[in-house]
DNA sequence: AAATGACCAGATTAGTCATTTGGTCAACCT
DNA sequence: AGGTTGACCAAATGACTAATCTGGTCATTT
């Protein structure tokens, strides 16, 4: 037990990833790290601060996943493709993540809820600062990088979590091939 | 009082809107369409068979929206653009439609949900539809026309409704802008 | 023959109260 | 003395129940 620090946050993570953010009590998170429930105050304010940390740290993990999937000499679409898959890949078999994402729809907990938007507002930061690099190298066109990373995003997640509703998935080829297709050549005939 | 079944409609329909589904009751019903709770049932065998009658309706009214939007001889993205924008700003005042999409964002009444996927599934082969006439002409290259309506659909309705949940509100030119500039040209730097 | 509303079983709701929980702090080690 | 703790509290929660409501039926009425 030597930092009781990283301990309490392991602790807690184990438990929101479990439980929610709900359902995990500070008395829980205490008898996991082995400390009084006290301690815990002594180094975060709030459960919610101390969920904040976590979260923190979970988008600090997905940015780590988006970096490594760019390559600088590749084309700028391959990269984006890479970059969103491994994301949303990553999303989708990280527990933490998943269980944020049930819990903001079924019961909205305004704390769940904004770390929902933190996650999802850092990715469109990832994402537009990508558009921004591709539009100076003169990979693709001036746009608004706002609206356009925005859309990029929304396609991407209902190609992946959103189209399987109702049909077969898609794979990460067929992703990259729509991607390329509709996105980047545009659907005109020329 | 001469069209029962007309008149029960309307009332069902006025209180679906006023209220929602759920907490629309049969003798509310009968109330306004001053008829006896009985008589609903010799013409609609359940709740839901009105309610779904009802939506039949409304999506009849949609399709003709869209179909008053198009003009053949316009070029593919000028049309689907007022088609879809016409339907989600038909959408967007129709109280009846807002209400459904609210109810079933916060109670998810399995009635309601069906009716919501109908009207979605309505609009998708709709722009399918029209993905097909402009490949044969000529207008957009072949291409998967159910993914690819899927995602217009997908984006419009992001443009129209998610995007200003964060942002200034996108007029119709800049939508159609987008739209033309994102899906229609591509981003690719030719 | 068509329309009705009293009626019923099952669902829903309102109200209650005992339990739980986030957060505090005086006592307690070391 | 400074860090740690768990008993403690007000507020939130949720289990439980009684009362109400509602979709659907059907004997009676018109």
């Amino acid at each position: 037990m030597i930092d009781r620090r990283q301990n309490i946050i392991e602790a807690a993570s184990k438990s929101f990833t479990l439980f929610g953010y709900k359902a995990t009590t500070m008395e829980q998170v205490a008898k996991i790290a082995n400390v009084g429930k006290g301690t815990i105050y002594t180094f975060f304010e709030t459960k919610e601060e101390l969920f904040k940390e976590i979260v923190k740290d979970l988008i600090k993990q997905i940015r780590e996943v988006a970096v490594a999937a760019i390559h600088e000499d590749r084309p700028f679409h391959e990269n984006l493709h890479s970059a969103l898959y491994g994301i949303l890949d990553f999303r989708k078999n990280h527990q933490l993540a998943i269980k944020i994402t049930q819990e903001v729809k079924e019961m909205n907990t305004p704390a769940v809820r904004e770390a929902s938007q933190m996650l999802e507002s850092a990715v469109l930061k990832f994402v537009k600062k990508e558009l921004e690099k591709a539009i100076e190298k003169g990979e693709i066109k001036p746009c608004n990088t706002e609206i356009t990373a925005f859309l990029m995003i929304r396609m991407y997640v209902s190609l992946v979590f959103d189209w399987e509703r109702e049909h077969q998935p898609l794979s990460k080829e067929e992703i990259a091939h729509v991607l390329e297709n509709v996105l980047i050549n545009g659907l005109r005939n020329h």
